[in-house]
DNA sequence: ATATAAGTTGACCAATTGGTCAGGTTTTAT
DNA sequence: ATAAAACCTGACCAATTGGTCAACTTATAT
């Protein structure tokens, strides 16, 4: 039960890993995979590009640790809703925290719009039981909602799309709406709109709007 | 008076920047600005690269025709609604053409959204003027129903991004919509997925659902 | 008929860029 | 102290790829 310190990461690698990781964020979700340089994660993480190559052993190994955290991130914001809870209630929860992470992680959105653009590859390869459980457990949710009377609407699978589409557009295409407002929204506004997508949401279900979401 | 030739292209022109074009517009939004090949381009068209930079002299140059194309596309399938019409008619059917746009040309909503998530360079530089006017007519008409007391809704912008984000979800994220379903939606489900937009919008601004669109 | 423009294309080039490598320094465990 | 692992990086390379060029054929107007 000796410790191999064979490959394993010290403090260093750790802390330079996550710097790079932050960079790489920024650089895929503005340029995509291939229109990102490995030059350009450097520069923003303030070191030389072999050092890049040296925790990443490639471009591709850069993205996907990149889409992994993403993942992660992901899977751990909307994990909270269980079928036995109000549904108004988790819906609202569930537009909330969706929109929070567009408002605090807009990248990582975009680079999650940009790989399924681009058709998934690898989110229907690498990580492909990952994700499709992640949705897989979001339909069931709904599904039961709707078998038990407790939500009106016709189809599981389009409700989430719905949801999802509006929460994730505040994020992906922040660019059309800065320009068309003339400024980035700030916090007050994104918690605007929250309300305009629970109210079209709950409404569209014949549910109603809990107090403190109004 | 004298017809000029110089410069001036044939119907043989016409034809292959045609055939050039459509060949572009599905590798951009398969691969993106940088991801895609001119040569690619040219085998999908089957011509050989160098004719291909002989209609467009750059990369660019046939980018944002492809570009221009699609813009020009766009405004024509939604220019028609005024704001003297009813306002759950025009709604509906502003969503029911979005939704069609979706399922024939989903490519090109592809590449609008790829611009808008590089940060719209061009969109923003070279066809400023034109895209900004297409989304000012469209705000400016719901403003109106607003202050005419005709539509419940908080703010035009949000309506307008929630109706957007919806119907292009469909176009843009179609790659994981036929993952979770297991095949592609066909005509029958788009038409489908339609009827929940409209429920959902209609009723968050407390309209009445006119019969042919339930 | 023929001149002029339009269209065609193989050969080639220069720049970019992902990735390698070897020779170093620093950290860490014992 | 010292050995081993982890970390660092300048120099370099091979492959890709956007774009040029010159020689050629085809179409068209008068």
């Amino acid at each position: 039960m000796t410790d191999n310190k064979i490959n394993k990461e010290g403090r260093i690698g750790a802390a330079n890993k996550q710097l790079i990781l932050n960079a790489a964020e920024h650089e895929f979700a503005k340029h995509g995979f291939k229109g990102t340089r490995i030059q350009q994660v450097a520069d923003r993480a303030q070191l030389p590009k072999t050092n890049v190559l040296y925790y990443f052993k490639s471009k591709e190994n850069l993205y996907l640790a990149v889409l992994q955290q993403i993942l992660e991130l992901w899977n751990s914001v909307f994990d909270e809703a269980t079928k036995d809870d109000d549904p108004a209630e988790v819906l609202a929860r569930y537009i909330t925290d969706k929109m929070e992470f567009s408002l605090v992680r807009p990248e990582a959105s975009r680079i999650f719009a940009l790989e399924i653009i681009n058709g998934a590859p690898n989110l229907y390869g690498f990580y492909k039981e990952q994700h499709a459980a992640w949705m897989e457990g979001r339909v069931e949710v709904i599904q039961h909602w709707i078998d038990e009377g407790k939500i009106q609407t016709a189809n599981a699978h389009y409700l989430l799309y719905n949801i999802w589409a509006c929460c994730q557009h505040y994020a992906d295409f922040s660019a059309q709406i800065t320009h068309l407002q003339g400024k980035e929204m700030d916090r007050a506004e994104f918690e605007e709109a929250t309300k305009s997508i629970i109210n079209l949401i709950l409404k569209g279900c014949s549910l109603e709007i809990p107090e403190k979401y109004r």
